[in-house]
RNA sequence: GGCGCCAUAGCCAAGUGGUAAGGCAAAGGUCUGCAACACCUCUACCCCCGGUUCAAAUCCGGGUGGCGCCUCCA
């Protein structure tokens, strides 16, 4: 199995550090608004691999914080005339809303800054003692001369950084080099604040991340992960502190998703071009966005759209669909064993695992993943149609189960129609056979319609009339 | 200015040396009372120009176009 990692800009075979488990953390939003686009993207593309890490029989602890100390979020608390908690508690309520519509599993853990603050003052005091920190009136700041190997991650280094001459890289004159960063800020009037050795006051955003994972995964982690954007500077001060602090290497495999774009421009908050996932979800299912973010390779770009979602739902309509049909045919289906033919035929079947794991494999190829789906998808359809031995259909619908639930797509939902609304469903099919068995067509398109209106679709097969709801 | 990524059909998207997967859309056909679903058929001088090679979408050089990071961001 190959992972692209950034630390390397390459390829490699993934080795977790202890057989058999893996340790993974993925940085999470910062609760201040419902969750956008972007924000789903790293969402569902490590809990996809979290998934795909399970299938290949790892045992994986994945952890993914939520930042609910922020500027962001006081600002909206002083605008709403609320508090931080409540505003923060809020989002992260929507936030699990909106994971849980885009079949995200929890993770093992969800920890937040403000229930770590103890463990943050702590390392922070750590980074000073070692000589990697120093403070100035409240301020701590880390210092990056000390730790030579600073910009590892991003290929930054620091005389290029000033020399670039970006324009936020000297503030504050209490900097020992312009690139140092905050670890800990004095207080602000009227802003929330936690005891410190240097006063009231807040954690920088980086160390956050460094106290989570060492925490909850320990000092090494197999996987650390989250948006290309955070490559610079937010991980690789993660690498600076946690390095420097715990004296090892922090993560092995460093996996950034690539960002999803509005008319090929970065979406983001500050340009606005941006859609919350709440938004999407009014006019297409979860399940559909979900979907369309496997549709491209998690590192590549993805230019968001209408028709590329409408695009998609066609699609994922189509996995679904044969789904459903295997299943009524399974369900009407006489006992029957495979045929001497079919049990040929069954390697054949093989092959599409085969296909799929080889994509997943790849640096988790969802893209090609998803086309072995569409392959068995064929498969499955003409197999139904050709009228296969209930043992084969099982063999397929096993193999469909299995590689959908890999990806979490497609997966069909248990009917909630209760006996009463059943029982007169299959009242009015069985009206609108005898319409079609008397040549009244007219009267079995009524019913048809009335199907429909009430968000029924039928299907007519050979083994009698299909139903479900959507 | 520094660092980096990308360019494959109308759209989306795999493919990193052996002659272009898959999906959506469009078109034709089969099935159907008509539909829907499904099945079959059909759609590519792989951005341009050079080079390496028996062989290049794939490797190298040079263009052109687009994007990202360097600043809160997924």
């Amino acid at each position: 199995m190959k992972v692209y990692n950034t630390l390397t800009r390459q390829k490699e075979e993934f080795v977790p550090m202890e057989e058999g488990k893996v340790k993974m953390y993925v940085c999470g939003p910062t609760v201040y608004d419902y969750i956008h686009i972007g924000n789903a993207r790293p969402y569902v593309v490590f809990d996809t691999v979290r998934r795909y890490l399970e299938y290949r029989g790892y045992e994986v602890t994945y952890v993914q914080n939520f930042t609910d100390v922020d500027d962001k979020i006081i600002n909206r608390a002083n605008k709403e005339n609320s508090t931080m908690q409540e505003i923060s508690n809020r989002y992260i309520q929507e936030a699990f809303h909106d994971a849980d519509g885009l079949n995200v599993r929890r993770a093992t853990m969800h920890p937040r800054v403000t229930e770590e603050m103890d463990l943050i003052v702590q390392m922070v005091k750590e980074l000073i003692e070692k000589g990697f920190a120093y403070e100035d009136h409240g301020t701590v700041y880390y210092d990056t001369k000390k730790f030579p190997d600073y910009g590892k991650l991003s290929r930054k280094n620091l005389d290029e950084l000033i020399a670039g001459g970006s324009e936020r890289v000297s503030v504050d004159d209490a900097k020992k080099n312009p690139t140092d960063f905050v670890l800990w800020k004095p207080k602000k009037e009227g802003e929330p604040s936690w005891p410190s050795p240097w006063g009231e006051g807040r954690p920088g955003w980086h160390i956050e991340c460094s106290v989570m994972a060492k925490h909850h995964l320990g000092d090494s982690i197999d996987i650390h992960a989250g948006g290309e954007d955070l490559v610079f500077p937010h991980h690789e001060n993660e690498i600076a502190q946690s390095e420097a602090c715990n004296g090892c290497q922090f993560a092995k495999y460093w996996l950034h998703n690539g960002f999803i774009t509005v008319d090929n421009e970065k979406m983001s908050k500050s340009l606005g071009n941006f859609f919350t996932v709440r938004d999407i979800a009014a006019q297409f299912p979860y399940e559909v966005i979900r979907f369309f973010i496997l549709n491209g390779h998690y590192r590549s770009p993805i230019n968001f759209s209408r028709e590329l979602m409408q695009a998609c739902q066609n699609g994922l309509e189509r996995i679904k669909n044969a789904r459903k049909e295997l299943d009524f045919f399974i369900q009407n289906a006489p006992e029957g064993r495979m045929t001497d033919e079919e049990k040929t035929q069954t390697e054949e079947l093989m092959k599409y695992k085969e296909q799929f794991e080889a994509a997943m494999d790849d640096d988790f190829n969802t893209a090609d993943a998803i086309s072995v789906i569409y392959e068995l998808v064929r498969f499955s359809n003409i197999a139904v149609k050709a009228q296969v031995s209930r043992e084969y259909a099982l063999k397929i619908q096993d193999m469909l189960d299995h590689l959908c639930g890999v990806l979490g797509v497609a997966e069909l939902t248990e009917s909630t129609i209760s006996d009463e609304d059943t029982s007169k469903i299959e009242a009015l099919i069985e009206k609108r056979t005898e319409a079609k068995k008397a040549k009244d067509f007219a009267a079995a398109d009524a019913i048809r319609d009335e199907l429909a209106a009430m968000g029924i679709t039928i299907k007519d097969t050979r083994q009698g009339v299909q139903w479900f709801r959507g």
